[in-house]
RNA sequence: GCGGAAGUAGCUCAGUUGGUAGAGCAUUAGCCUUCCAAGCUAAGGGUCGCGAGUUCGAACCUCGUCUUCCGCUCCA
């Protein structure tokens, strides 16, 4: 089977034991837009569960918040989304490829650069002048040409830029003769805009509506509060502030199921530090988060680091967790260290001073931020993709499993009578109800039990309960283990403890914990 | 967004030269009682992705459209 034919039938098994169904699917469908259906919202919420304790639990320094999705429109020029996430993209019909096309501008200047130092080192070598010389004397007439165009390419582009003039960056690229680095041609099409930003209006239209933004991400409703939580809860820097929810981004191309939607959930943590040590925090994180991952128990051999070269522009380091999905290694999760860039911006554009003030130090100053930022989807779909099993077992049958670490498991136990008689039911439901008030638990007494089994496994319950006649004589059970199918006898009495050592989230924790 | 492929029951698919739909599995009910799925009986479930057009007649032909999958790009 290869990496695709797996992807495939994972997608056809999330849909088919209600993990997770496309939006709205009666009306065919939103593009990249997906539901959790009943499975699915128990293992997304354990997900964020074991996320959560790990942030709130095991830092005393980390506290949690939960901010609206709406927020001043201001906060999102001070982020820098108003202006970063609104990029003029043209496409090169031959190589099918697609540019921004300001970089592309910008890269013909840097081009043009390159020529004219060129040719003044030409002429300094010819008049045996030093290259400044060359450079200030501007007699060589193919310099003057050369830097005439490279002024005007570049004074239309800011303007351009200025007035959001895509007709007239269509033009420029013509007009400056940019061909495409891939094919070679200029057969290019309009400049249009994305705004990832969806927008929507708050008040009626008659009160003259102010158009407002579905957050892009999480973390500025926790930069906005920061004072709000510091004070409140008397926080002392380092000290860090962690939220999930929904976040909305318009993306162009959402694909590759729920990897990449245009309405996905992150965990963000915030952690703010005295400026200087953002670097040691940066590593600390990094490091914590991978165990995170790692704990999970899907192979240390499937995570990697990708660390960015290309900085943007809030980071002085930044660094992606890479998880290896059928269809490749990708991002799971971002640690960046962001600087003072959120916390001072929302100081100038606010006018009110964001600061922290240091009893140890006796200074005052804008924090320094160091993020996590995991999807939940993503880690959702990581779990799923690394989960799915087809074993193949003796006789020539197969089985389908979903190895999910029993921790986050959307059904911890199925309670199965061997048979729906002799009483048998009456014992399972008793088991059941004693079990459903510390985990999710299942009743099926519908089909063999070896049937019954299979069903569990596909949807990776970890444990089987079965009362059979014996149940009924001495109070024992069977207990079936979803990874081996081993089975071994246990008495009723023992399985709250028994099922509580097998599903604890603990386990997991302690790993974290290092 | 551009190019390629696909869309018939919950799933996997069949459906002849155009004559208005079928199988297996699954589901539900009953019987059977068996610790690793696919015993027996019965039932439910489809305006063939959607909309036009051609035709006496369209799941099938034509056009449009939507969605999904595969490449290009970005990102949590």
């Amino acid at each position: 089977m290869t990496q695709e034919e797996l992807f495939k039938k994972l997608i056809a098994h999330s849909k088919e034991y209600g993990f997770i169904f496309p939006s709205s699917e009666i009306y065919d469908g939103l593009s990249a837009v997906y539901d959790y259906g009943q499975l699915g919202v128990e293992l997304k919420n354990n997900i964020k569960k074991y996320w959560w304790d790990a942030m709130t639990k095991l830092n005393d320094n980390i506290v949690g918040i939960d901010a609206a999705i709406f927020m001043h429109p201001r906060t999102w020029e001070a982020s820098g989304h108003v202006g970063a996430f609104n990029d003029p993209l043209i496409d090169n019909r031959d190589s099918k490829k697609r540019y921004r096309a300001d970089v592309l501008i910008e890269d013909y200047i840097a081009k043009q650069d390159d020529k004219i130092e060129k040719e003044v080192e030409k002429a300094a070598k010819r008049f045996g002048e030093s290259f400044d010389e060359a450079l200030f004397r501007e007699t060589n007439p193919r310099i003057a040409e050369v830097r005439a165009t490279r002024e005007a390419i570049h004074g239309r582009m800011v303007k351009a830029l200025g007035d959001n003039d895509l007709e007239e960056l269509r033009q420029i690229i013509l007009d400056a003769g940019i061909v495409c680095p891939i094919s070679g041609t200029r057969n290019w099409t309009e400049v249009r805009q994305f705004n990832l930003m969806f927008e929507t209006k708050m008040g009626s239209v008659a009160e003259g509506a102010n158009t407002i933004y579905l957050r892009p991400e999480t973390a500025q409703g926790i930069f906005v509060n920061f004072l709000n939580v510091q004070k409140t809860g008397r926080m002392k820097i380092p000290f860090g502030i962690a939220q999930i929810g929904k976040a909305f981004r318009n993306e162009i191309v959402a694909r590759q199921f729920i990897f990449r939607m245009r309405d996905f959930e992150q965990m963000e943590m915030q952690f703010f530090v005295r400026p200087g040590e953002e670097m040691g925090w940066f590593e600390h994180w990094r490091e914590t988060r991978m165990r995170w991952h790692r704990a999970m128990g899907f192979g240390d051999s499937h995570y990697r680091f990708h660390d960015h070269d290309k900085l943007a522009h809030y980071a002085n380091a930044a660094t992606d967790v890479e998880y290896e999905f059928p269809f490749g290694f990708k991002e799971v999760e971002g640690i960046h260290s962001r600087t003072d860039f959120d916390l001072g911006n929302h100081q100038k554009f606010s006018g009110k001073k964001i600061q922290y003030f240091d009893t140890e130090t006796g200074e005052s100053y804008v924090p320094y931020v160091v993020e996590t930022s995991i999807g939940v989807d993503r880690t959702v779909l990581q779990v799923l993709s690394a989960s799915y099993k087809e074993e193949a077992l003796e006789g020539g049958e197969t089985r389908v499993v979903m190895a999910i670490p029993p921790a986050i498991a959307p059904v911890k136990v199925a309670v199965l009578p061997l048979v729906k008689k002799d009483g048998l039911p009456e014992v399972a439901r008793r088991i059941m109800n004693d079990l459903k008030f510390d985990h999710n638990v299942q009743y099926d007494e519908k089909d063999s039990i070896g049937k019954r089994y299979r069903r569990q496994d596909a949807i990776g319950t970890p444990l089987c309960v079965t009362v059979d006649h014996q149940s009924l004589e001495d109070g024992t059970v069977t207990v079936r283990y979803r990874d081996t199918m081993a089975q071994s006898r246990v008495s009723i009495a023992e399985l709250p403890a028994l099922v509580e050592n097998e599903v604890s989230l603990k386990k997991l924790l302690e790993k974290v914990n290092g």
